[in-house]
DNA sequence: GGAATTAATTGATTTATATCAATTGTATTC
DNA sequence: GAATACAATTGATATAAATCAATTAATTCC
């Protein structure tokens, strides 16, 4: 077949056009014919648990948009202080578009898939189709509301009040992609909880603890916890 | 003049040709002919110290660029705590270019000068010149590597680190739109470096304090001091 | 399925920062 | 230029969260 040929093939099925998180994901912006061609300059990739797909400073030079699995994004001190920067799902995208160094490490959570991007590549293909650059930048923007919002938590809620509105993101998170909002699942660690949210392992167990003993929330099992009283909980996380 | 007169009178000056900070905002992507449809898309406004420009959870309808003074973004809690955002200098933009709301307040600090842009408005030309929606990208992106540099402050450095840090950024700030780098002045009040980095104003005091008796920095006025070892300063800030 | 390993919880103590309070320094105003 | 108001510093104490330590619970692996 030649090029022309697949391009004309409206039944040729290329990877984006079987992608199952694309209404999700940033390309759902792009028409079949922009969608073919756009599968051309991406390729997949597997990532087992725990596995980095790059690290803080490494020359950034792709773009990585998740199709399967959770990704933690997280910055390191010298000394061995962690900051978990944000833990991410199917749809999100990751790395940079431009810059010339990643700002953060990535690692695997889990089994987890990614659509690669070249950043070159990519920046191109944007001077051709303006719609994919409004949607990266919506998206961005986005990304950008997110984390001055969590500015205010770090710098100004205390620990019970951060625990709650944690448990309230991760609510709303399964809502949005249309999973059951209530019982909720922990898929991290509750250290990663505590590197995500500035706190220390213990103050997290122990603030957990007071939820559960005021009934605001019940302990399933470790990573999976019932919300029993939603409003007290947002009331406690001020935001 | 007719429309066409003016776009063909390349002596003809629009409010962008004759903008002192274009090289350091977005709107450095365009060029003249560019430039010139531009200007009529948005207008200046000024404000004075300490005066609103928005609110937080004001519909969103515009994206501001400054062109003179400084502008303080913030949100608040219920309860009066606040988070100062950060603060912004000419050719930063703030607002929001799509969203349906502000997500944090913005404050004139001292006199004021804005470019305002009209969302929908902006929204259109950019399908007309992907180069505007690209430029806005790349700072956008920008602004996030900022926004997730300092989640790793909030959470995981303490005071004298976090004033470290404060302190060579204001530097950095300087000497990016070609100002000496030493003698830096705090055009902010003490109580709101404290607020932008989620401590307390004594705090911010009693550790700006420490830094002078370690000689470290020099005061030469409440808001203007002299650093007199940079190195010992980065290796306090951790970053 | 029990031993070994790792993760989470709970307790005791310390510590960094907040809070409360007073003082000093710096503008502003008449 | 004294009087007033506001901003910044310094001191004493309280407290939230960290640290250190032990125990319990949940996985992993022969």
């Amino acid at each position: 077949m030649t090029a022309v040929h697949l391009a004309n093939n409206k039944d040729y099925k290329t990877r984006c056009s079987l992608c199952k998180i694309r209404s999700y994901s940033f390309c759902r912006c792009l028409n079949d014919d922009q969608l073919e061609i756009f599968s051309k300059v991406s390729f997949e990739k597997k990532f087992t648990d725990k596995e980095n797909i790059f690290l803080q400073n490494d020359p950034s030079t792709h773009l990585y948009n998740i199709t399967e699995g959770n990704v933690k994004i997280y910055q390191l001190l010298d000394d061995g202080r962690i900051q978990i920067i944000g833990f991410l799902y199917p749809g999100d995208f990751f790395g940079t578009y431009k810059n010339n160094k990643y700002n953060y490490s990535a690692e695997a959570i889990g089994n987890l898939r990614v659509c690669v991007f070249d950043q070159r590549v990519l920046d191109k293909y944007m001077d051709q189709n303006p719609i994919l650059a409004k949607e990266l930048l919506n998206q961005t923007s986005y990304e950008l509301t997110l984390a001055q919002d969590r500015m205010t938590v770090m710098g100004r809620l205390n620990a019970i009040e951060k625990i709650a509105i944690f448990f309230i993101n991760i609510s709303n998170q399964r809502k949005r992609i249309g999973w059951q909002s209530n019982p909720i699942s922990l898929s991290m660690a509750r250290q990663d909880i505590a590197d995500y949210l500035g706190l220390t392992i213990e103050t997290v167990s122990r603030e957990i603890s007071k939820l559960k003993t005021s009934n605001i929330i019940k302990i399933i099992s470790s990573k999976q916890l019932f919300i029993n009283d939603i409003e007290k909980l947002k009331q406690i996380s001020k935001l």
